[in-house]
DNA sequence: GACTTCAATGTTAACGATCACATTTCATCA
DNA sequence: TGATGAAATGTGATCGTTAACATTGAAGTC
């Protein structure tokens, strides 16, 4: 670890103060002789001192940390979460400590036990799944938690987020307004993943409050572009009419296309898809 | 900030030992005799404590904190960085303090100074351009650096990275050895891009030393997709020969194939595309 | 002039752990 | 049998800062 031998006592003696009015100095400079502030500044300058923020944090027992914690980072989603909550965090002199899930509750909790003994100020946490230690543990820390994605009606503390299930009751509505009846769900195998499971129960419960059928209407395979094409083939072969497609990703429904394009159907003439 | 109650001396005095011994019951198990750590670890499990890192961090005078400033999350270059820096870290108990410069080394000197209060055990930065405050600030905290990314000849501390310069010159050389003479280049007009400039400076040399001509052959435009499209159109207006293209990024790389197949260029056969 | 008020600064004691250096215990062996 | 040493544990100081309270001095009030 990086220690600077220059602590703030030695500042504080070159300008013949105390260390009380050096930090002060720094952290509430209205309280403190402009005057006395000025030659203060200048002797940090000259000394190159960095204040310690570890001790800092542990006198004041308040840190400048956030823990974010997302399933992969690597994904763009995500990756673009980090961005604005780093963006945000920046002007409050605040940080995030960066933490994987690799979408396991159970890693999520080991990591999230380690990163909150630095006592963060909040912890972002991506989703509602949590895992009961995790409870525990936020709950006894009693930390600010702020959960992301899907929208819960018993959220655990703070959520900021949608509902799949609505959001795509919704979609199969707009598809209806635009008269198709016969509707298809193009569903991720991808079991940790619980918005799909929200995504397809939104479709299946949309159909079902505008009368019409969703027997054999659903058809499953990987969650990517590769697996859109798959399940389309699929679905072509299974024989089912159908007259638009719900895919419960972009990716999917990329892959919807291409088939579509390879097969002949033109959408959206004579099919309508959605992605999410 | 979360602040748990239970400390290591309530554990200690449950457990009728010193904090101490629970100290090294959790950093030294070896040095603990088995019966006691066992009881010390049940003590831990009932009471619920969670060890404060930023006490130990202070007295140890050593963090497990890794500063990573990359120019934009939200880029699939720096966020698989991200990751796999993340990956490495977790094994051995350290995170990652996550900020960004916005490809400006002012806005990196800014956002490191504040990093570097928390002792981090290293600061990891994209590129090696530095702002003049962040080598002497890094200098003097003699903390451990590594920069990524472009490999240059007088690092600062350690580098992990590859030459721009010698990867064109490496595309063009293999370009020659398909027998192509007239390579173009479509480079990015972004200025805080170093590398733009390092890969034009290679794919110049290469040209130069393999006795070819690059007078006219080369193009700029916006980095992107788009950018690339425009470039290439510009390319071919301007009525210069050429077999081949080198883009100095993959957008830019598809905006020319898109170019490329609306005016009737055949890639491969009457033209070689790279991107990088 | 004595009294209040307020701004500026100082003093002391933590924050909660770990380091460096004891001390105790007990088995080993000449 | 007492010296020797290793394993297990304890003691006291300390990491560098800030909260809480105390002090100082000068200006304002009656």
């Amino acid at each position: 670890m990086a220690r600077s031998s220059v602590r703030m006592s030695d500042v504080a003696r070159q300008v013949g103060v105390s260390t009380m009015t050096v930090s002060r100095a720094l952290s509430q400079p209205q309280n403190v002789a402009p005057e006395t502030r000025e030659r203060i500044l200048q002797a940090i300058g000259t000394q190159g001192y960095v204040p310690n923020g570890v001790a800092g944090s542990l006198r004041a027992r308040r840190g400048r940390g956030v823990v974010c914690i997302v399933p992969h980072i690597a994904n763009s989603v995500f990756s673009d979460t980090l961005q604005g909550l780093n963006d945000a965090l920046r002007p409050a002199s605040m940080h995030v400590m960066l933490g994987t899930s690799g979408y396991s509750s159970m890693e999520e909790a080991q990591v999230l036990e380690e990163f909150v003994r630095m006592r963060p100020e909040a912890v972002v946490l991506w989703g509602t799944r949590r895992h009961p230690k995790s409870r525990a543990l936020l709950r006894r820390l009693g930390v600010c938690v702020i959960e992301l994605f899907d929208l819960v009606p018993d959220p655990f503390d703070q959520v900021i987020g949608f509902s799949n299930e609505l959001a795509m009751r919704a979609l199969v509505d707009h598809l209806r307004s635009y008269g198709r009846r016969r509707i298809a769900f193009v569903g991720s195998t991808n079991e940790r993943d619980m918005s799909n499971t929200q995504r397809a129960d939104g479709w299946r419960i949309a159909l079902r409050h505008a009368g019409l059928a969703s027997d054999g209407l659903m058809v499953e395979a990987d969650g990517t572009t590769v697996g859109g094409e798959q399940a389309f083939r699929q679905l072509v072969a299974s024989g089912v009419e159908f007259d638009a497609v719900c895919c419960v990703n972009d990716l999917m429904a990329v892959g919807v296309l291409i088939e579509c394009r390879r097969i002949g159907i033109t959408v959206p003439q004579q099919l309508s898809v959605c992605g999410f």
